[in-house]
DNA sequence: ATAAAAAAGTGTTATAAAGTGCGTTAAAAG
DNA sequence: CTTTTAACGCACTTTATAACACTTTTTTAT
């Protein structure tokens, strides 16, 4: 398990490293595949283990897409997912596309916020974050989402 | 059990050693792990035992993530968990790491207060501590959160 | 369509900062 | 007075990051 706060820097070409002390478990964890998406919620980006984004991701394309609320989260996850080579014992190094760094507002960041969710990570953009640990809301949370059955027992 | 209240030293490097009486409580309970994560509710620290967090860890990240109130405890629990190696029969010593220090008011300081609450510890900024004793109340204090039905039977 | 140029992506190295381990001194307890 | 504990200082190790060089892909111009 992965957890905690990390304010880490991207180098000219986007790209970031995962601190050390992850390490371990992604060598017992025995994967070689990141998976960055977008956050359905807020302008963020959800990162994944090769495993975990197996299972979210057969799950999610296997729910009917004629719900408008399903289908909006299969576009979100499935449809921006970038899938990474990784490796463990290497630098654990991964790259941000173009289009996942704006969409968590990342641009023209050379730092980010890396937050260790137990069994995926978080990517913030610094003051996003600071303002939501405070109690801020952002212009693009979405609120009141009416979940369909469906999803009631997932988490993303 | 570990319980009582202790005004002890951080190091230049932000490290602290947890008092020898607490010795054979670690030894009997066989942990090699500490976790450091933010309080929900005050400018403090809550230390758990490695097993006490596995399980707190666990329950929380099974929570529907959708609902605004869950994921902030998410985020500040699990999201700022600083996972620390431990030897019972070692030194005892832990790194506090600064962003911690920073939301604890202890960014300056070189003495904390470590407060053992019987299967946790809580670590805070000496004044805020002895205000708290006195009945003061502290202006980052939360107040009135409305909790969803699958956190109420949760401790932290 | 091809070649040249630019951009994007990959890999390596060097260096400063952060973290760790351990011995010594000072203080407290028995 | 002796023993234990806490605090401090220093040296060593690891980690993060920036700089650089090289490769591949994409774009542009002829």
């Amino acid at each position: 398990m992965m957890f905690g706060f990390n304010n880490i820097s991207l180098d000219k070409k986007s790209r970031f490293s995962f601190p050390a002390k992850y390490r371990d478990a992604f060598i017992n964890s025995n994967e070689n595949q990141i998976v960055i998406t977008k956050d359905p919620q807020y302008p963020s980006l959800k990162v994944y283990l090769g495993s975990e984004w197996d299972q979210i991701s057969t799950k999610l394309s296997s729910l009917q897409g004629l719900d408008p609320i399903v289908r909006n989260l299969q576009w979100t996850i499935l449809g921006n997912a970038s899938v990474c080579d990784f490796e463990p014992t290497g630098r654990m190094q991964v790259l941000i596309s173009a289009d996942l760094k704006k969409y968590a507002q990342i641009e023209e960041a050379n730092r980010i916020c890396l937050i260790g969710m137990g069994n995926k990570f978080e990517i913030w953009n610094q003051e996003n974050w600071e303002q939501r640990q405070t109690g801020g809301s952002l212009a693009t949370e979405i609120l009141d989402i009416v979940l369909p059955e469906s999803i009631k027992d997932m988490s993303f």
